[in-house]
DNA sequence: TACGTGACTTCATCCTCATCAACAACCACT
DNA sequence: AGTGGTTGTTGATGAGGATGAAGTCACGTA
């Protein structure tokens, strides 16, 4: 197995779209976002990663990867070459499920955005991402209740499909109900009940 | 292989969201609807699926189905054991490469359809609906400019992210400038190029 | 200290799409 | 034909979020 580590800092591409596919890329510390680009130059971040997760999943189908990652921060890489991947999980049952599980789980998680962008309001959006966030940092032994964000307002907009503006007033009017404590990226969540509700409320 | 072929009516479930996973299910002839569900009732319907396409593919996460499948006319589906599959694929690996790419090819196609509810307007999102219907009936050797819209208004706007009533007044509008000619769900496209000219557009 | 820069917030205004409601077309069943 | 149910069209109105511009804050550099 090919596990070369590199290191990336913020700004630096993973990946470009139109790229060939190799390797899958495991990220061993640091954060990334992926984002698919329009014709007409408007770009769709499609996903946050951070370490433990696995991106260029989306480049198999076509042997060309069809989006972009980008670091968040300082970064570090584990590369997998795909073929021998593949090799070995036919000699690994267990690994093999665990790629399939891996891929169903990206389909699901996408599914969950669909339905996000489809049918939620600002306020609801930005509540169930603030909770998706918590979640992953709980799953990673840090706290669920404070942490830092690595993108911007803007970003976070794309993720949402909502314009910085709109991220920002949510952010604003989140702390004026109390439900959380905002200093530009540092998040502290007051009422983590209270933004749950936020979301089943409709 | 169990190729066992089945019959389903109009809006028959092939699954349910919490229906364990066995199996995935292969349309040979009809279409079929996925959506999921939200707690508060919301659904958002997040693929339309027709002949020679796989599903299923999301359970492979959990072992249980995250969404659900239901007949949107009379069809015939295959059902395809996962486990026979997974044991099959080991021995053929042409098969693992192609099972690989299928599930990539749906993660690349729910980041498309990211990118349009996150990033389109209503008519920019029944433009590229129907071009990708018009595309998807071409591969099957049958009319890219006409066709039969097997699905209600109410469920293309929960697929794109809009009311009925958004979509049944986008399709007016596409008559109005000579687009498309429209009989409730008969749909002749007449200027391909300016629909998609109504995508890049912005 | 002064200046410059980039990221975030706030405000006033405008536009798109949702909402509510009425109506028309079509189907299945009397 | 008559009836009710479902589906689709159309119109008037309003709310949510986009837009554009200006203001604030933190931080780096001279």
């Amino acid at each position: 197995m090919s596990l070369a580590k590199r290191n990336y800092s913020r700004g630096d591409y993973l990946y470009r779209s139109g790229d060939k596919f190799r390797s899958l890329y495991a990220i061993h510390s640091g954060s990334f976002k992926t984002q698919v680009l329009h014709d007409d130059g408007r770009e769709q971040v499609t996903g946050f990663q951070m370490a433990g997760e696995i991106i260029g999943l989306d480049a198999i189908s076509t042997d060309i990867h069809t989006c972009e990652a980008i670091a968040l921060e300082s970064s570090v890489i584990c590369e997998i070459s795909f073929n021998r991947l593949e090799a070995l999980s036919r000699e690994i049952p267990p690994l093999q499920r665990q790629i399939h599980k891996l891929m169903s789980r990206e389909i699901v998680r996408d599914q969950g955005i669909m339905l996000l962008l489809g049918s939620m309001r600002a306020e609801e959006r930005l509540a169930a991402f603030l909770l998706n966030l918590s979640q992953r940092y709980a799953a990673r032994g840090l706290s669920p209740t404070q942490f830092n964000l690595r993108m911007s307002r803007q970003e976070i907009g794309s993720y949402l499909g909502l314009k910085l503006e709109t991220v920002s007033r949510a952010f604003s009017h989140f702390q004026e109900a109390g439900l959380i404590i905002v200093k530009i990226r540092a998040i502290e969540i007051i009422d983590l009940s209270g933004l749950q509700a936020c979301l089943s409320r409709g």
